[in-house]
DNA sequence: ATCCGTTGCGCAATCGTTTGCGGTTGATAA
DNA sequence: TTATCAACCGCAAACGATTGCGCAACGGAT
C-alpha cells in the first residue's frame, strides 16, 4: 500500500488537486462543507504531504546543516541540544555533516548544502582548514551561514564564539591568585585558533603577575590520549608545575588521571583548571574549578542568529560576531554540583 | 546570482535539458563532442543538480533518519561514528532526530521520516516508550527501520542491540572470581529493556556463586547526577558493598567520584567495574574494568542492515536480531590503554 | 430584464530533473 | 536508387504539490 498523494484524494471525490490543497490549509475558497469532506477523507486515506515534492515549489527545505570537524563526546552534543532547543519548535530539523577532520570533507558537505537547497548552514572548521579557504567555501555558497566555536580569523560571516583568551587569562589568574607560580598547560590543536587565543591569554595572565613564561611548561595535545602523555613527559623532565591549565574537557580526561597516577596529589601538590562545558569537571573527585565554555548557549546563540537570518531578508545585514564569556565555577570537592549536564 | 539549473545550461547551449541531463551522466546517445562541451559549460555556469528535484522524481532521498531518546555525550557520538563510516562512502546523510525521551516527540520525528520520504530510519527508544507504542509506530511508518540498542521486546523489524543480559552476567562473576561477595550494583532507569536485562545478568551471576541478592545493594540512576546520589544512599544506610557493577558509562561518572568522596578507596576497599563504550573507563585512577559496550560497531552494523534493506527488495526479508556480544577489557591502572575513543 | 458582485471551484503552469519514445540525419547495404 | 540501421537529439509526460487566474452559477440591486 503505497502512500495517497493528494490526487489520490482529489479522485476520491471527484474534485480537483488544487481544490484538496486548499482545503486542507483552510482556504476560504473552498465551501466549508466540502472543505470538512476533502479533510475527512484525507485523514481516512492517511494523507501526509510529500515534503519533498513542497520544497521543490517552496524554493526551500527545513533542513539545517551542521558542518563539525568530528563528532566527539565533547562540547558537540551539548551544542547540538542547544541548537535542537530553538531549531524544534520552529520546524527545523538537523541534517549532521562530520568532516572527520578532512578539509576535503568538509567542502563535500558544504557543497551537499547548497545541492539539497538547505535553509541554512551552522559551522565549525576543521583544524586543518586555512582561513582563505574557508573564506571562499562560505562565501561560493551563498546560503544563510552562521560559524560557531572553531571559526577562523577575518571572517565576514556572523558567529558565536567564545571569548577565549579573556577565558584563558582569568582561569591561569585564578591559579596564580590562589599562590601558585610554577603553573604549566596544556592545550589542544595548535591550527586551532582558540588554541592560539587561549595560549594567548594564559601568557597574558603570567606577565601580568610578572612570572616568567616556559616552553617547556606549555604542551599541546589533539585529543586525551596525546594529554596523557603531555603529562608524562613533563614528569619525566622533572619540570613539574604546581599548577595546571587545561583548555578543554577532553584534555582534562587525559590528564587528570595522569597527574594521579604519576603520584602528585591534586590539589595539594599540584593545583588544577580548566576550560569546560561544566559537566566533566564534577566528575572528578577532587573536583575541578574551571570556567564555563556553555555549548548549549552557544548552539542556542548560533541557531538563532541562523533563523534570523533565514527569516528575514538575508542579504543585508553585516555580519555580526558574538563573543560570549565564560563564567569561572569553583568547585567545593566536598560538594559538587553535578548538573544534569 | 541565482543557481543555474538545467535548463539554464540548455539554453545557453541551444539544446533540450534532456540532452544536458543525459550528457552529464555519460549516456551514450549524445555524441562525445557535444557531450564534452556540455560538460563544460555546466561546469563553467556552477551548475549542480537540484537534489530536490531529483529525489522527487525518484521517489527517495539519501537521507537516513536516526531517531534516538536523548543527544547525550555518552554511547550515542560513538553510534553516530560507526554509522557516519557506513553512511558516508555511499552517499547517504544523517538527520538528527532526538525525542528528548519524549514518546510523543518520538512519534512526530518518525512522522517527519515518512512525510521526507527518508530512506529509511534508525531508531533507538525513549524509556518511557511502551512496546505497543513502540510497534504501531514502526509498523504504520512502513519504510526500512533498524531498531538499536534501545529496543523493545518481541520487535518484528530487524534490530541491533548488546548482549545485555551475558554482559552483566560476566562482570559480575569477574567481581566474583576477584574474591568479592558483597556486591553492589548501580543499574540505569529500571523501564528500559537493557536494564531489566543487565539487572537479570547481574542476579544470575550471583545466585550462580550462591551469593545472596540483596534489594539495598541495588539502585537505580537516571542520570550521572542520580549515580552520585545511589552512592550517598548506600554510605549513609551503611550498606558498604565490597565491589560495586556499574551498568553504563554515565553511571560511572556520577558514582565513582561519589565513591572516591566518601572517603572508600578503589580497589583497595571496594572493586568496581562496568559496562562501556570504552573510553570512560581509561579516564579514572584507579582504571576501571568493563564489559566492552561498543558502539561504533553497533552503529555500524545497525546502518550495514539498514542499507541492506534499503538497496535490495524491502519488502521480503524476514527481522533479523543481532546481538553483539561485550568483549572483557580488563585494565591494568598502571598502564592504561588510552584510546582515541 | 440587465448588471454587478460573491461564492466556489477547476485549469494549467510551475518548481528542476528524468526518461520513454519518436524523429531526423547520414551512411551503408542491397 | 531505395530500404535499413545506427547514431543523436528533442518532445513531452511524469514526480507531488502550489497558486494565479478564469469562469460558472447564483443572488440581489437597479
Amino acid at each position: 500500500m503505497k502512500r495517497s498523494t493528494i490526487k489520490d484524494v482529489a479522485n476520491r471525490l471527484g474534485v480537483n488537486p488544487s481544490t484538496v490543497s486548499r482545503a486542507l490549509k483552510d482556504h476560504p475558497d473552498i465551501g466549508l462543507a466540502l472543505r470538512e469532506e476533502i479533510k475527512r477523507v484525507a485523514a481516512e486515506m492517511r494523507y501526509t504531504p510529500n515534503q519533498m515534492a513542497v520544497q521543490l515549489r517552496q524554493r526551500q527545505s527545513h533542513l539545517i546543516g551542521l558542518v563539525i570537524p568530528e563528532i566527539t563526546m565533547f562540547f558537540y552534543p551539548s551544542v547540538i541540544r542547544g541548537i535542537e532547543e530553538v531549531l524544534e519548535p520552529r520546524g527545523y530539523q538537523l541534517v549532521m555533516l562530520p568532516s572527520n577532520e578532512s578539509p576535503l570533507r568538509e567542502a563535500q558537505n558544504l557543497r551537499f548544502c547548497g545541492e539539497n537547497q538547505l535553509a541554512g548552514v551552522l559551522i565549525s572548521f576543521t583544524r586543518h582548514t586555512s582561513p582563505a579557504d574557508g573564506l571562499s567555501l562560505l562565501t561560493r555558497l551563498d546560503m544563510p551561514v552562521v560559524v560557531f566555536d572553531k571559526s577562523l580569523p577575518d571572517l565576514p560571516f556572523d558567529s558565536v564564539i567564545l571569548e577565549d583568551e579573556e577565558a584563558a587569562c582569568r582561569a591561569t589568574r585564578h591559579l596564580i591568585d590562589s599562590g601558585c607560580t610554577r603553573i604549566g598547560g596544556i592545550f589542544g590543536s595548535p591550527n586551532l585558533l582558540i588554541t592560539q587565543k587561549r595560549l594567548q591569554g594564559f601568557r597574558r595572565a603570567l606577565s601580568l603577575s610578572g612570572l616568567p613564561f616556559s616552553e617547556a611548561m606549555v604542551r599541546f595535545a589533539g585529543d586525551a590520549a596525546e594529554a596523557d602523555l603531555c603529562v608524562r613527559e613533563m614528569i619525566a623532565l622533572e619540570v613539574i608545575p604546581d599548577a595546571l591549565f587545561m583548555m578543554s574537557d577532553e584534555i582534562v580526561m587525559g590528564a587528570y588521571p595522569a597527574i594521579l597516577r604519576s603520584g602528585i596529589r591534586i590539589p595539594e601538590n599540584c593545583s588544577v583548571i580548566c576550560i569546560s562545558d561544566g559537566f566533566i569537571p564534577g566528575c572528578y573527585y577532587p573536583g575541578i574549578s574551571y570556567l564555563h565554555h556553555d555549548g548549549a548557549g552557544i548552539g542556542r546563540e548560533a541557531a538563532l542568529r541562523l533563523i534570523g537570518l533565514i527569516e528575514s531578508d538575508r542579504s543585508v545585514a553585516l555580519p555580526e560576531h558574538r563573543m560570549v564569556n565564560a563564567e569561572l565555577v569553583e568547585l567545593e570537592s566536598t560538594n559538587p554540583v553535578l548538573k544534569g549536564d
